[in-house]
DNA sequence: TCTTCTATGTGTATTTTACATATAGGTGAG
DNA sequence: CTCACCTATATGTAAAATACACATAGAAGA
């Protein structure tokens, strides 16, 4: 499942949620429970606990991940989850993955502004396309042109 | 494969290039060969042939796409593929989930400048992470700030 | 003739995802 | 005290998607 370093997928429809794992355990060590919950504020509306915790532990088995079981605290015992080097060079790896697939996604919506004034001769191109992208880009300058 | 409209899935993992198919389709008609070749240019750069042929036929099962056979021309004749009515209905959807997928995308990189500012204290914003981005947005009101 | 490119497919194994279910500690209502 | 509900982890398995191999066939050119 995860992809050796000569062989990770292009094709950003594969362990899409696999980054985000990574990008959050880069931060602070996390349960699953409390993965689940932070996937799901990123906007993974249908994460499925049981294949969560399978990939868990399917990225520990490649050392991606290391964890230990924590008793503190009240509730079941949680299996805290810590990203381990290898775990960051992966991340380092998925997120130039991510790139290709945002360009992807910009490509697209720009084509499909000119498929909405094609069909809906009235729309204009700032409306509902593009204003929910929370960020913008900048070249290597820093200048916005 | 194809969901139907309340059931549209929100893990853009799922069917990524659906999409851009049905996109490529909406502004002129085209046949899996020709299909692959966009595709690749869009960025998926190990689209399995015989899935495409296989997706193809069976967006036209649940009408989203029309074909007919093409002998015009040389070679070997050609099933050419035109977008449907329901088709746009679904493009449109599907755009809109593209749009929470982007929205991922951009709370990722937000997230992982911060990472790569902790791992790598020389790296400045501006390198590497947002530059791949071939475009950029505007805001409602055009401007840039 | 042989190779290469265009063009469309089938067969099937593997991988991924979806859906159901099990277990178990803890909290609060009634 | 028992029942519902939340936290927390996990397995079993069916369905869907993807990867990889291979088949067929027209046309062009060496």
């Amino acid at each position: 499942m995860v992809n050796n370093e000569n062989n990770q997928s292009v094709n950003p429809s594969k362990n899409f949620v696999l980054p985000f794992i990574l990008l959050l355990l880069s931060r602070v060590s996390l349960h699953g429970y409390e993965l689940s919950q932070k996937l799901q504020a990123f906007g993974f509306k249908s994460i499925d606990q049981g294949n969560l915790y399978r990939l868990l532990r399917k990225l520990e088995a490649d050392e991606l991940v290391s964890s230990e079981w924590d008793t503190t605290g009240n509730g079941p015992a949680k299996r805290k989850y810590s990203i381990t080097k290898a775990g960051i060079t992966y991340l380092k790896g998925y997120a130039n993955q991510l790139e290709t697939y945002q360009s992807m996604l910009d490509q697209f919506f720009s084509m499909y502004s000119s498929f909405l004034e094609l069909y809906i001769p009235s729309f204009s191109s700032r409306d509902s396309i593009e204003k929910k992208s929370s960020q913008k880009r900048r070249n290597d300058d820093g200048k916005e042109e």
